[in-house]
RNA sequence: GGAAGAGUGGCAGAGCGGUUUAAUGCUACAGUCUUGAAAACUGUCGUGGGUGCGAGCCCACCGUGAGUUCGAAUCUCACCUCUUCCGCCA
């Protein structure tokens, strides 16, 4: 969420801001909306203290025992008013809320300004890609005769889910270990096992919600004391809804980020470093058509994810540093990899800065994104309530920053592409042959 | 899933329709005293918002949301969470 303040102090600003990034801001409505919020509250306020000082009158004069009905009178005809203002509030400041839950962050100065990933700019390429001496396969070819078993993952649940056997889900789970211990143990985060399930308000803090429910998987939960009834189109009827819904996450940056919600930390306990590694689940809609072949874009995926909460002076040493920590598990598998500037337009919704690492997929003769690390600044803690106590005792927003180190499945992907043999064996890295029973090869 | 009880400031804990500006204690911070520390004493000590150049003034918040009332931490209803017991289960 935006600074309410910088709005009214600098609207014209913060528009050009938003609109490097595509987003066109209402500046109409919030200046229509937001100046009738500031006469209503005022008015509701006055109308409030009056309220409480006769009410407080009543008070003495009953003990007393002198005779009320003239200022009880008086105090009755603030009633209606103060009522059909204090509704109006209400539905402003509402209003103003909704806006701003749907208004995305404000880019850093030093991200590139561009209008798609075209303008995205590469930072540094690290490693060289490796030579064949044979056809290289992509990793649908390479992995299913080796149990990469996507019939099965599509029988059980459908297009975008896929199923593992024999070394193949023994080389995800060693990636997955391999990433996390590396986290825990060389670059200092605190490794955290999270709820897979969350509320809508934990998704509203880290910004999935109210603007990209579609992209979501949904729990509908129903009050089993009453039949489920449909209506005549089939629908399920609002009325039998009755417990909070729940969303799987499409990230753990959700449930890590959200620790800090409506908490206010002491200074010296940043920068907090958190860690886990969870299955992410999104709905992708409107991918349809895109990576549909293999394991590229999935519904549920896994994923080693990274949280860092800083004072907001540290938030870009931050950062790089998390592009770094996101790297050093590319440089220990040795996978040529690009590091990539975000522009303006490229980047998510609550990001003000963004670097994504993009591995080398020899079979596509191209780079693909593997991790995406950003600072979303105050954006985040801002929805959250999430504080620190400041050097002069006050309460002032954390920075927020998330990456992935790395998403597992794609770096599976990786791994099974660039590490195939012309007997289409796989070498296992050597990193992860202690999570392998040293296995040197996968073979069919 | 069933039954009973409980949610008040950093913590403990009183208040259960109107002299409440939410008592009191502890912790914390500052000061006095002291060679220094402790003790004692004095003072400060929740969050968010509105308004004003500012000192300030004002509003809201006692788990959450509705309601009753001139007035709600206090009464009513719904929900959430926690505790204890029973049942079930990994």
């Amino acid at each position: 969420m935006l600074d309410i303040q910088a709005l009214r102090n600098d609207l014209d600003g913060v528009v050009a801001q938003l609109k490097k990034r595509g987003f066109e801001f209402d500046s109409e409505t919030f200046s229509k909306v937001e100046s009738e919020r500031k006469v209503v509250q005022t008015r509701t306020q006055d109308l409030q203290a009056k309220r409480n000082n006769m009410s407080k009158q009543i008070g003495f004069a009953k003990a007393k025992g002198e005779d009320t009905s003239g200022i009880m009178a008086e105090v009755a005809g603030l009633g209606e008013q103060l009522k059909a203002d204090e509704v109006r509030l209400f539905e402003l400041q509402t209003e103003l809320q909704n806006l701003l839950l749907n208004v995305p962050n404000l880019p850093s100065n030093s991200v590139p300004v561009g209008k798609s990933d075209e303008d995205n700019v590469e930072v540094r390429k690290v490693g060289t890609p490796a030579t064949f001496d044979f056809e290289v396969k992509d990793h649908t070819d390479v992995g299913t005769p080796l149990g990469l078993d996507f019939d099965t993952g599509i029988k059980l649940s459908g297009a975008r889910f896929t199923f593992m056997r024999g070394y193949i889900a023994k080389l995800h789970r060693a990636l997955a270990q391999f990433m996390i211990d590396t986290q825990t143990e060389k670059h200092g985060y605190e490794e955290c096992y999270t709820p897979y399930l969350v509320n809508a308000e934990t998704l509203i803090g880290t910004g999935q919600l109210p603007k990209f429910e579609a992209d979501l998987f949904k729990i509908i939960r129903f009050d089993d004391s009453q039949e489920v009834a449909l209506d005549s189109e089939g629908a399920i009827k609002n009325n039998i809804l009755k417990k909070e819904s729940l969303y799987l996450i499409p990230t753990s940056e959700v449930t890590l980020t959200n620790t800090m919600r409506d908490e206010i930390v002491p200074l010296d306990s940043l920068p907090i470093k958190l860690t886990a590694h969870t299955p992410c689940f999104r709905s992708e809609a409107g991918s349809h058509g895109r990576d549909t072949k293999g394991m590229i874009r999935q519904h549920q995926f896994d994923k080693v994810e990274m949280v860092q909460i800083v004072h907001p002076s540290k938030s870009y040493e931050a950062l790089e540093e998390m592009v770094g920590h996101a790297e050093n598990i590319l440089k220990a598998l040795e996978l040529p990899y690009r590091v990539v500037s975000l522009c303006t337009s490229d980047m998510g919704f609550g990001a003000a800065k963004t670097y994504d690492l993009e591995v080398w997929l020899p079979a596509q003769n191209t780079y693909r994104e593997i991790s995406s690390v950003s600072n979303c600044e105050a954006f985040q803690a801002r929805r959250l309530q999430a504080r620190f106590r400041n050097e002069a005792g006050k309460t002032e927003f954390v920075h927020t920053l998330n990456g992935s180190g790395l998403a597992v499945g794609r770096t599976l992907v990786a791994v099974l592409e660039n590490y195939q043999q012309a007997d289409g064996s796989v070498k296992v890295p050597e990193v992860l042959r202690p999570y392998m029973n040293n296995l040197e090869f996968i073979k069919p």
